[in-house]
DNA sequence: ATCAATCATGATAATAATTATCATTATCAT
DNA sequence: ATGATAATGATAATTATTATCATGATTGAT
């Protein structure tokens, strides 16, 4: 959808390939630009069926290990809630952010708040602690589901 | 440890007991006295090898099926950390409370924000959203694990 | 105290999400 | 082209948790 983003994305994901020992796939591609085009918050299962359509023959296994790998070169982001399925979600070029999530429809909304990010850093210095990263999720009912 | 703090546990549990079918169970004491002595923040297969010393026959089973009553009627609380093992810890008569966690060495501690709290009311109400419940984890590195 | 109804429990099977294994295929530097 | 090694698919294994079911415990009415 987003050309620009998907190309920042592969810049990225390039560069992390070449810095250590790993190789091209165009399989990578496919799921990528698949992630990046559902916008959503998706897991892997979801991926995969959307995935499928492009090219049968990629695993599940692959969504996995794919799906790690853009985590950890900063182009994704996970998402679990209370221990259940784990779900991913473009994170390319994005601040840090939390989640807002309706508990009747299930809707993830990105949030942003420097004031909250500032009391944290408080927070964890009071307590001795050097703070490395944090997790924010608002539960609650969106506009739709109240109605 | 804290004779207060289980009786009135058991209260609040009786009353949830009391107010819908079902029992009273010994067994659920054991299991409530090592939560609240232990007042930290346990697995269900940490809290089933203490409660074991007082009682073998408490089965994994009992283990989990108690937490959950316990997590209903307010007496525990319940943790995940990303998508892995679920932690439980006593709750009771505590204000919510947030947490901050060393990934080293798995501390947690409890910290509480009013401040924070305003903040996500705030952000939850621009969105149209009306709040539930939120979930704040910090994670960082304690100052013993600093040294 | 007895009895019947039904809840609690232990052992274990089932589930669900994720990871590990391993044989095969693809990439890449030479 | 070739050899080394990464990527992959299929699936077995793992892990935490839940469901099942037969048995034992609790409760309220008699």
């Amino acid at each position: 959808m987003n050309k620009d983003e998907f190309t920042r994305a592969t810049d990225i994901l390039n560069d992390y390939i070449q810095s250590r020992p790993l190789k091209y796939s165009e399989k990578r591609l496919v799921i990528l630009r698949a992630l990046l085009d559902s916008n959503r918050h998706l897991t892997a299962e979801e991926l995969h069926s959307i995935v499928k359509d492009k090219d049968a023959s990629i695993g599940i296994a692959t969504i996995y290990r794919t799906l790690r790998l853009f985590t950890e070169c900063g182009i994704s982001g996970e998402l679990t809630l209370d221990g259940s399925t784990t779900r991913y979600y473009p994170a390319l070029g994005k601040a840090h952010h939390d989640h807002l999530i309706c508990i009747k429809c299930g809707k993830v909304v990105n949030i942003v708040s420097p004031g909250i990010e500032k009391t944290q850093e408080k927070l964890a210095r009071e307590n001795g602690f050097t703070l490395e990263s944090h997790r924010l999720d608002l539960f609650g009912i969106c506009s739709d589901c109240q109605k």
